[in-house]
DNA sequence: GATGAATGAGTATTCATTCAT
DNA sequence: GATGAATGAATACTCATTCAT
């Protein structure tokens, strides 16, 4: 791994890559984005990418863990708040998808090529297990609250479920935004949602 | 386009091209998948794959359509029984969600694949509206038929967010088979759909 | 090589294919023309094609032979029928040249396409060898007996340009046969070789 | 398509590339050239080949109008200086003939191949139009000149048939430069073009 | 650190030729 | 002899990565 580089110029070019690059994977994924692309859209030559990352993959497992860690963030913050509050399950509900729908748009198709790799590469797998493993945690906290109200018996398989179909509908979404109306399948997934509270 | 061919060595060779691409696709993905990895898998030549296929995306969409009728067909002897008996809801569900799994399970990351070139492919894209369509139209008939118990205002956003949990779901048990408990997560899904039966 | 076949079924696919052929290459060329598709084009399969000749080259020689002894009978015919009758220089040539033009339309591109290969293929050399040197036998005949009034002293130089000559403009000619005038371009020609008689 | 590199290393890869490419061209006639030819007699490698040029036959259409540019010049060069010195149609002759000749030999069958792809290939067919018209002027603003002295009715055709003349005779000799005595032939032509002249 | 020209292994696809039936 | 499915060497082109400047 290349050390985290100090000088300031040095660090403009490193952001400027992360910035283009999660523009580019997150519109057209991995594969079609090419380091040339990557280079010639932020404005550096193909070297650069290469004096601060070890390979195109690093640039996407970095872009991916900031995503990841801003949603989780979101997550916290949200949970918390509802659970100091002891907010109502729908009240909850309604709050919270929304906002997780927005955050995840800003990465389009992050998620999805990732689980692509997870087969193919040991370090796409390590990357995806160890966010997989945080945001079932925090959706476990989630249902644990209001395990009795939602009449769940296995709230890890439940976790799992849920954060696949969060996963799926906001991919859906970014893919067809212009075709579809968002705010009607968020809202009816919120609904469905609600229907299975007691 | 290549003839349907109809000497038996012909269409032996054909079927296994079919059958070790489907392999090969669902367990590495399409472009993971090398036309030279299919030929030496089928135990046959690169250039006979050219005489059956016009190219590798037409291996890949026959593939798929056969699939995608497989599952709609279960699907369509399901929805009749269960309507012709005038089964209860979660009766009904139970019954066809294991079914569904199982068949969906043959072709595994087939339909994820699909989905990464809707847009870079019009054959593709013509595929998946197509089968998409379809799906959605079962889904619709089931759920206007159990619609008050559903409680849902919006049927067509609610077929398209259960088809995606489906298949996301579905995807998820297939690149996990063996760390995940397919029974639980598959049992815990049903139970979770039937909570918001009225 | 291939012994010539007897039989009368053999000597028909034999046929077929030659003719075939002939029209493929006059039209497209020999590499734009596949053997697949003088198959096809011809009713017979591929194997047959390699029962009759060794390959797809001594296909290619084969027809160029005939057409070449077609285009040089034709032209002892006349040359002994002008000598004969002792006919003026300027009829001579208004006589032979749109004879010759009648025949070679109807090979179109072979002979250009025989030159490609003289320095790829040995074969092709030893073709193209023997009938330029018959044919230019034959324009030397022609040459000789009005010498004086051509007023040309080398004439081997001469027969060999006068070939050149009449090749480059009837291979435009088949070329350009929707966009050019072919009667204006054959008189005009006609019309500066007898310029040059005295 | 690539920017005229600037920095120095890249415009001396991108001469050898084409040097090498016009001298194998001429050589072995364009398919028969493969890119892989290119860059291992070019000491370079098939990438860099692609970093400077589309495709292959960017580089065949790069040096033949390098080519026909060249051949043009000379013509107009020559045609000028004739037309103000007011020279005698002989003499004239006699001073172009040989110089055209000694410029074509330097790219042998580059004319010849370009003709094959006219009907395949669009880009050839636009770049052969294009120079065959101000061949055809240039030819034509010769015999307009000197037209009493030719004899000729219609300059059109006959701007044409010199313009496939020279080119066969041309082809030829670079074909045959080995087993011909060239200033023979070309004296010959000489002689008949004279000849003439009334 | 930055540059961008150069690298070359890897890919889909074609087509003359073979050979079991 | 005829068939046509099978073969596989060969080709143009791509793109992540390297390295001299």
């Amino acid at each position: 791994m290349k050390k985290t580089p100090i000088q300031k110029r040095s660090m403009e070019t490193r952001n400027k890559i992360v910035i283009t690059a999660r523009e580019l994977f997150a519109e057209k994924g991995f594969e079609e984005t090419t380091t040339n692309m990557i280079a010639k859209a932020a404005g550096i030559s193909v070297g650069s990418i290469y004096s601060h990352f070890k390979d195109k993959w690093e640039i996407f497992l970095i872009i991916l863990e900031e995503h990841k860690e801003a949603i989780l963030d979101y997550g916290t913050m949200n949970l918390n708040r509802i659970l100091e509050q002891n907010q109502d399950v729908k009240t909850a509900i309604n709050w919270i998808i929304p906002g997780l729908y927005e955050i995840n748009k800003l990465n389009g198709k992050l998620n999805h090529e990732l689980e692509r790799f997870i087969q193919v590469d040991a370090r796409a797998a390590a990357v995806h297990e160890k966010w997989e493993k945080l945001e079932d945690q925090q959706l476990l906290r989630f249902l644990n609250h209001y395990g009795e109200q939602l009449n769940i018996s296995d709230p890890e398989s439940a976790a799992t479920i849920l954060n696949l179909q969060l996963r799926s509908i906001f991919y859906y979404l970014f893919n067809n935004q212009e075709d579809v109306d968002e705010k009607a399948i968020i809202s009816q997934f919120i609904r469905m949602m609600c229907n299975s509270v007691k």
